[in-house]
DNA sequence: GCACGATGGTTAATCGATATACCTGCGGGT
DNA sequence: ACCCGCAGGTATATCGATTAACCATCGTGC
């Protein structure tokens, strides 16, 4: 059925020093029966609808021009035989993979991940989903492993773009990505210096200023803060919104405590602060993981939650709302900062998509772990 | 906004007013600058080695028979530029993606994900990371959506495996799984007439047994369990085991009931739990976030625990650890069970990996939330 | 003097899809 | 009659790596 002069057609136009077809290869070896169907391929699809497999392209792709009819019977067709594009395939040819990295960093064998990240990928997932993106998870134990990672990824072409959390003080991953030319996105406060874009709600200290406010409300006046690592960025901004909205009215932390995200470390230095000359009367946390393991070490302490101390978390997670007393924090709505970041991460990658809007700000959800400060003779 | 049929923009852009047969040939097409150096491929490598493609190809993957020499001087080559082969090509050629995927299906529209799930991706990219395997998450709503997923990834040549988590009564995926032939574990006891194997701890009823022994040694008669959807395999297999353990003391549970997992719902069943005439003295919960919301619960009803109830989780999660009161728990080592089912895929998908041992059974943790039975007095 | 097996590479086909550069009729303007 | 333009496709090079098949040297035993 085929023309045996298909086999070698750059010889066939110009054959200069005419070799001889001694080298000639084997014909198709036939296909061994090995029992499984083999998955459909576009030939598969271009056969079934009696097209090429350049016309079963542009019909899956919408390019070129075919005849509506056609395209609907290479659409019915791929159906038929369940096809779909080969990603390697595609990803080869487009040089695009349609998977973006998320890799989550922690403490050195601290075990599994904060409940955040599962916000943030519910988040993600909700827009990459839909247009056929996926989300590829790393976890590494360090920034030098972080950076390890991207550059492998990259230079295996394995992802099209990386989602880039816990924005540090002097961060080496915006620099990086953009050497690498990879498209990324920055969880935190948008910077406009920075080579990757940084996405995040408006007004980041809104959430700490609005605790203050309640605390202050509430007449406490010693109050100490539970500050995430120095390095990164939103440890910082926090803390200094902190001690300006206290300044406003003339006071200072009774203490300020730099601390890994552990639940240990939580523990640790809530028992440190409850055990402070002066001590405070409310608690600020930069997680509610950590303040339910603070809440902990107070009652432990035998200390009342909220009667004696107040205690304030950050983050929002479900778990907050069931317990009791029921926790007192500030939501940063970290799922539509996901949504967010994954929309502006796939623009960036070429997709139509809207831009996101995130107008919130974070805004502090008031429950039961915070009340009145106790009254002056229980200093 | 587009021009008419024309889709391609690079077209519209570049359209010098007529140039009549002029575009009838551009041969060589030299490369267009713009600017960023694109990343190396084979070539570029075997050009800096002097040798062939064939020979780089040998040279990484220590196939062929190569020159120890030329085998150094190649690699260094690799090293020099930067070069690791491209994982869609590599993908293409071998029909092998080196990527597993993780479907997580949450109810509804919960937020975020349990920190079971946190655990279990800890165990698994322990063992993927090392041999170069990428992890590929999704997130979905319902069974159907799994499925159709698990068909799409197939379709699309994008996984070698995936890894299923609560293994349900009738579970579907199995069998699809095997008639997609894509290799895969599904969590939970191991079941010998399944098409995937089962990876878990042995005595799945282990926990629940020592957690009924120490109620009783607690002095405990009067016991509930919240269940877990009746649907998933490990609900029935615990609850089986609770009752046996109970049975063989000549008791049964005070009350059964099966919940969704979620916050919402371990605090709705503890209070109708807790206003039962014969209320309970212990709450078995099936997993930890329940269980914390079942104490906050029971605090919120004026009950003290441990002192007026017990309350006993399952999977031992950091948070546990640090509350107040600690959380009495079962240790079923989901981060080791993620390794393990890693281990098992990879050998299915022909990755020299030694068998993983898992020779642990769950196992109690007491610690503070479970106390001596009330005083008859309190009944 | 020569067939012969190692040793150490190279050549070219191939994986599956995409895109560019052709064809091929056909209707119409001149 | 002839060429143009266009609708509706098709043929084929290409993406980057892998691999089966092939080839070139170089001792070596007889």
């Amino acid at each position: 059925m085929n023309p045996p002069q298909h086999t070698s057609s750059r010889d066939a136009e110009a054959s200069p020093p005419a070799v001889p077809a001694a080298r000639r290869r084997r014909p198709p070896a036939p296909a061994p029966p090995d029992g499984g169907a083999p998955r459909p391929t576009i030939k598969a699809v271009a056969a079934a609808a009696g097209v090429s497999t350049a016309a079963v392209s542009q019909a899956v792709n919408g390019t070129g021009r075919l005849a509506e009819a056609t395209r609907r019977r290479v659409l019915e067709a791929a159906a038929e035989l369940g096809w779909s594009p080969s990603a390697s395939a595609t990803a080869l040819r487009r040089a695009r993979t349609r998977t973006l990295a998320l890799v989550v960093r922690r403490p050195t064998d601290v075990l599994g991940t904060d409940p955040h990240f599962g916000e943030l990928i519910t988040g993600l997932e909700g827009e990459l989903a839909p247009r056929g993106y996926g989300l590829l998870l790393h976890l590494v134990a360090g920034m030098d492993q972080e950076s390890a990672l991207y550059e492998r990824l990259t230079a295996e072409g394995r992802i099209d773009g990386a989602v880039l959390t816990e924005a540090r003080v002097d961060d080496p991953r915006p620099a990086q990505l953009r050497d690498l030319q990879l498209p990324a996105v920055l969880l935190g406060a948008p910077d406009p210096g920075s080579p990757v874009p940084g996405v995040g709600l408006r007004r980041q200290g809104n959430g700490v200023r609005e605790a203050v406010d309640h605390l202050m409300a509430l007449g406490h006046r010693r109050v100490a803060y539970v500050a995430g690592p120095r390095e990164l960025v939103h440890t910082r901004l926090r803390l200094a919104a902190f001690e300006e909205a206290l300044a406003d009215r003339g006071l200072r932390p009774v203490a300020v405590r730099h601390t890994e995200f552990t639940e240990a470390a939580a523990f640790a230095v809530t028992e440190e602060l409850l055990a402070l000359p002066a001590r405070p009367t409310a608690l600020v946390f930069p997680n509610d993981s950590m303040a339910v393991c603070g809440i902990g070490a107070a009652q432990r302490a035998g200390l009342r939650v909220p009667e004696e101390l107040s205690v304030i978390g950050y983050d929002n997670l479900p778990l907050g709302r069931w317990l009791h007393p029921r926790l007192t924090t500030v939501d940063q709505q970290v799922q539509r900062v996901g949504a967010a970041a994954a929309r502006v991460l796939l623009r960036q990658c070429g997709e139509d998509v809207p831009a996101p809007v995130l107008d919130e700000v974070p805004r502090l959800v008031v429950r039961e772990s915070t009340g009145p400060v106790p009254g002056e003779e229980s200093r």
